[in-house]
DNA sequence: AACAGTGTATTAAGAGTATAATACACTAAT
DNA sequence: ATTAGTGTATTATACTCTTAATACACTGTT
């Protein structure tokens, strides 16, 4: 096994927050801080689930949201792995500035949170309206 | 009853979008185009429900939103009514604006649609990570 | 007080989601 | 072909959310 330093992920199972998306958002920020890195393997799925006591399959579920954000890449029968990332410390920085903005007037203007959320879901979907379960 | 125009609500309860929040969007769109305008009383959860073939409690759930989402208010026993609004068709274009902005980089930097609806979140709540269920 | 109008609370059934248990399938090395 | 490693599919259960059925509470008029 490859020595990455420490991959640390902790689970609070009454959160609220699903198991799978704290997983994720463990993972998530260990590549955005470089614990992880690009090409890097993921640890094995059981391997992960043993440490954090859960399923998995919970695990996996965490895996394919990381691969469906762009993140990681499956190889079956190997491994998954850290996808290179566009994104640099500068760029997400910039995007957390165009957020700020944007909560500012939307807090100005008494726009909620829910339409904010569903203007974004329209404009990154195409300004599509219907959603048949997924996509 | 006052004769507001038309106050039409079109429900597609085979959409996977709940009836409350398409009563919601289809009330706050009829705000934005002027069907119904600041102070107007909105159509009581028992006529709503007939008219559109749902459950009282759906529309007042809906209702409930509006006020959430500081659209309307509510005068027990007397009814739920429209709120005046800080949004002008100026400043919607304006919120509209933003977002096409953070979306565009967003898809540049290959950032998901979770983590910038994760981030507007973050920042509307004051950078809060918790979230013990609602708030 | 009675009534007709309004929204609200309580409870239950149905659908959807997260998690787990288990079995399956792919890959590389032996 | 076997084995040990990997992710994946299937199925079941618990939980949450949406909707509904029903009863309750507030307000103004009579």
């Amino acid at each position: 096994m490859n020595d990455k330093g420490k991959l640390e992920i902790f689970i609070n199972p009454s959160s609220g927050v699903p198991i799978y998306i704290q997983i994720a958002d463990a993972i998530k920020y260990a590549i955005a801080t470089g614990i992880l890195r690009d090409g890097e393997q993921l640890p094995a799925v059981r391997d992960m689930a043993y440490q954090i006591t859960t399923n998995p399959n919970t695990v996996a579920k965490a895996y394919q949201k990381l691969i469906k954000d762009g993140l990681a890449e499956v190889r079956r029968g190997i491994g998954t792995f850290v996808l290179k990332r566009k994104e640099s410390p500068q760029n997400v920085e910039k995007l957390k500035h165009i957020v700020c903005t944007l909560v500012k007037e939307a807090k100005k203007l008494g726009v909620s949170e829910d339409d904010i959320v569903k203007m974004i879901k329209e404009e990154m979907n195409g300004g599509v309206r219907n959603r048949s379960k997924k996509a």
